[in-house]
DNA sequence: ATGCTATATTCGCTTAGGCGTATATGACTA
DNA sequence: TAGTCATATACGCCTAAGCGAATATAGCAT
């Protein structure tokens, strides 16, 4: 699928990985089955504004999505429905060695990274 | 490895991957050894500054290397050393069913898809 | 109603990065 | 030497997108 600008979805997901805080956001959201935006907010220790824009740019590129439950929006990862989609997903957890951030993110969230069900990574 | 703005090669690779133009270079030389800026010109159809430009990117990501052989250019791959690079690098070969552009490019090349070697891919 | 909490969005500013065009560099040829 | 081919880079312009700050929205409590 192609959109009148020459971008697609492959292109929108690249992009939506290459920032650290969305990066950041996808690899928590991985360990878990969801989060809601203030344990995001905790964990990245980063400003609520910030944390949502960035969500919804995760939102927009299908990454995502959301379930408001009273006055908490949690957030979950979207099902991978193509190959790529499930590939780069795997990119998320291959990139632990190289990006410090996200160690120390899991240690906040209070759980050990990597558990059994990540058996695809690396 | 983190710089001092906060951004990392992983950064780096994922905004590398997320333009369309670069994501068929990577593409065209996973599927050859080597391939000169002209045949690049050539297959995707673009000026030359352009590819060249694009081309000066992926070097900077450290995902391409160059050679000069005379008054020709030749590019391939980096070899991948990190997990995350040899993930990343199997995802361009899971765009096949979304990114059109990847499968006309192939068969202009002249050489079929996805060779016996492909087995990482999907 | 008022107020508080959680979340989303808007505004203004700044930088990265895309593009076409023009130019620079460097190798080979006559 | 001048000329041509292949490639790289610089320039100016424009859009995407990052940020902090402020504001909007919406649920719940009193």
């Amino acid at each position: 699928m192609t959109t009148s600008t020459g971008t697609s979805r492959v292109d929108m997901i690249f992009r939506a990985f290459s920032d650290r805080t969305r990066l950041r956001i996808m690899n928590l959201l991985r360990h878990r089955e969801e989060l809601c935006v203030c344990d995001l907010v905790r964990v990245l220790s980063m400003p609520q504004a910030k944390v949502s824009r960035h969500l919804a740019y995760l939102r927009r590129a299908g990454l995502v999505e959301a379930d408001r439950r009273g006055q908490w929006a949690y957030y979950r990862l979207s099902r991978a429905e193509g190959a790529f989609h499930r590939k780069v997903l795997e990119c998320v957890g291959c990139c632990f060695d190289d990006v410090p951030e996200l160690q120390r993110d899991m240690k906040k969230l209070g759980r050990a990274c990597c558990p059994a069900d990540d058996a695809g990574c690396c």
